[in-house]
DNA sequence: ACAGGATCCTGGGGGC
DNA sequence: TGCCCCCAGGATCCTG
């Protein structure tokens, strides 16, 4: 499950082998993503040349030539990835840009389909700036006031409020449990019912869960690898997540889980108390 | 205005 | 061992 240190993984793998080439070709699956792949919109593509990559939490984007953006979602199971021209296209793969240069192309593969792959203009940034801060982009004191501000106005649990990329952009499932249980805060706590003190600490253990794992290549669970197809190292530095029944690294007390938002939180009830 | 629930989708895991 | 059912989970839309 792709959270923003995974989705900036991917971008970094796939810069280097992508900004300056051109879009020979493209092709589109018949099948939905979250939005509808158009023929039309790819055919915009073909003949210009990727200048950068951008990402702002989860969301990927390939700025090319002539003003146009591609933006990705990764969703569940997206993978974003360079193959040659000639590998089987596996399973489930809904786009390829065949690129120039020797024999390479860009496949967007999604089994759930709850990704996204549009084309637009580089002015449409819209769905970038309904975002809030990304902790390992811009964590400057003015995105921090923010992030702290709609956290203490909040009735919702903390762990809901982490998920909210209107919030803190770039944070899912594994990096908010992480966080929480750094900071030692309890995940059904109300935003509004935590200490200032609390919740710099917390912000403090969300830059620090992120940071760790951009550098260590993100989190592999299920199906998540990178540009070139690698596995992330990050699964042996996670403390929680998945660990349910487990001994607490820190007071080997029983890991819990619990249900929150439909979505599954790990938790040491003895260290995250308040 | 905000919270909670339904929705999309498939592979994999649990249960019998 | 096999098969069926159920469910996770990010973001958005809908309802209360």
């Amino acid at each position: 499950m792709p959270e923003g240190p995974e989705v900036e993984t991917v971008r970094r793998t796939l810069e280097p082998s992508l900004v300056g080439r051109s879009v020979l070709s493209s092709w589109v699956g018949d099948k939905k993503l979250r939005n509808s792949l158009r023929t039309k919109d790819f055919r915009l593509l073909e003949g210009n040349k990727i200048v950068r990559l951008g990402r702002h939490g989860k969301l990927l984007w390939l700025d090319f030539s002539g003003e146009l953006r591609t933006y990705v979602r990764l969703g569940m199971t997206g993978q974003l990835k360079l193959t040659q021209k000639d590998a089987v296209v596996e399973k489930h793969t809904h786009v390829r840009l065949i690129l120039d240069g020797d024999g390479q192309e860009l496949r967007y593969v999604d089994p759930r389909r709850f990704g996204e792959f549009s084309v637009t203009i580089q002015g449409d940034n819209a769905n970038i700036e309904k975002m809030g801060p990304d902790p390992t982009s811009d964590w400057s004191r003015e995105a921090q006031a923010e992030a702290t501000n709609n956290i203490r106005k909040s009735s919702r649990s903390i762990k809901e409020i982490l998920l909210d990329q209107a919030v803190l952009a770039g944070v899912g499932n594994i990096y908010a449990s992480e966080s929480l249980f750094l900071a030692r805060i309890s995940p059904v706590v109300s935003g509004n019912a935590l200490s200032p003190t609390q919740i710099v600490r917390l912000l403090k253990k969300v830059h620090i869960v992120l940071q760790a794992a951009i550098e260590n290549c993100g989190t592999s669970f299920s199906n998540y690898v990178d540009g070139n197809g690698k596995k992330g190292a990050n699964i042996d530095f996670v403390q929680v997540f998945m660990r349910h029944g487990l001994p607490c690294p820190r007071c080997k007390n029983t890991i819990d889980r619990l249900n929150q938002g439909g979505r599954s939180t790990y938790y040491c009830a003895k260290c995250q108390s308040s």
